[in-house]
DNA sequence: CTTTTATTTCAATGATTCTTGAATTAATGT
DNA sequence: ACATTAATTCAAGAATCATTGAAATAAAAG
């Protein structure tokens, strides 16, 4: 991951639907959910939910799956570690003063 | 920090040139570095530089100080790794899929 | 083969963001 | 005061993003 790849994953999750739908997501499972559960669960219209879902799968953070009529959707974790990595590592160069002042990675 | 003042954080961190100035940022360390230097580094113009480390400004992820004629800015970390927590642990609630893609925060 | 359910796609509109260059503010030195 | 240096702010235009509701597609059931 680079800044040139990680600019618009930033971008993806700089919206509070989208984090909401991420959030549903994490908590759903490894089964995930699809998208008309989606929209009820962040009180949005069939076709907002349905952008924010496209979006999302789009850069590979959610990932889209028929199932008979539904489509279901789950998260790729990966995608958003490799984030978290770019912005620790690389971004900020595993800065000591970063891991000073934030618990995740402070550990290693 | 929650997803209402995460999501702009995030819109910040969506743009190349911003993440470059973070970067350079990063690179020149606690003692940060003043807007011309940053404008040069990143290949901007003086405007588009300011309009850039404004943004970064008003959200919390630069700090301004100005030192006579300059104007000097360095990162805060604090806001940095409070967003990378938000994302690992609110959004994604530490999720083990997660941890077990990510380095970061592996080891915990 | 028609209907129902699930979801997406489309078009129009409004809102936000980015870029550029010119004008402005701020601090310092002559 | 005036000039110089450092940086911001402003205005205009282009580009991107988000919302809405209507129309289209896909799969399954009657």
């Amino acid at each position: 991951m680079n800044a040139a790849e990680a600019a618009p994953l930033f971008g993806v999750l700089a919206n509070e639907d989208r984090l909401s739908v991420i959030r549903a997501l994490v908590e759903a499972g490894p089964d995930g959910m699809c998208a008309g559960d989606i929209a009820q669960k962040i009180s949005a219209s069939p076709s907002r939910a349905s952008f924010h879902l496209a979006a999302l799968t789009e850069c590979g953070i959610a990932i889209r799956q028929r199932q008979s009529r539904k489509l279901n959707y789950r998260v790729n974790f990966a995608m958003i570690g490799a984030l978290i990595e770019f912005l620790f590592e690389d971004c900020c160069k595993g800065s000591a003063a970063l891991r000073a002042c934030c618990a995740v990675g402070s550990a290693r």
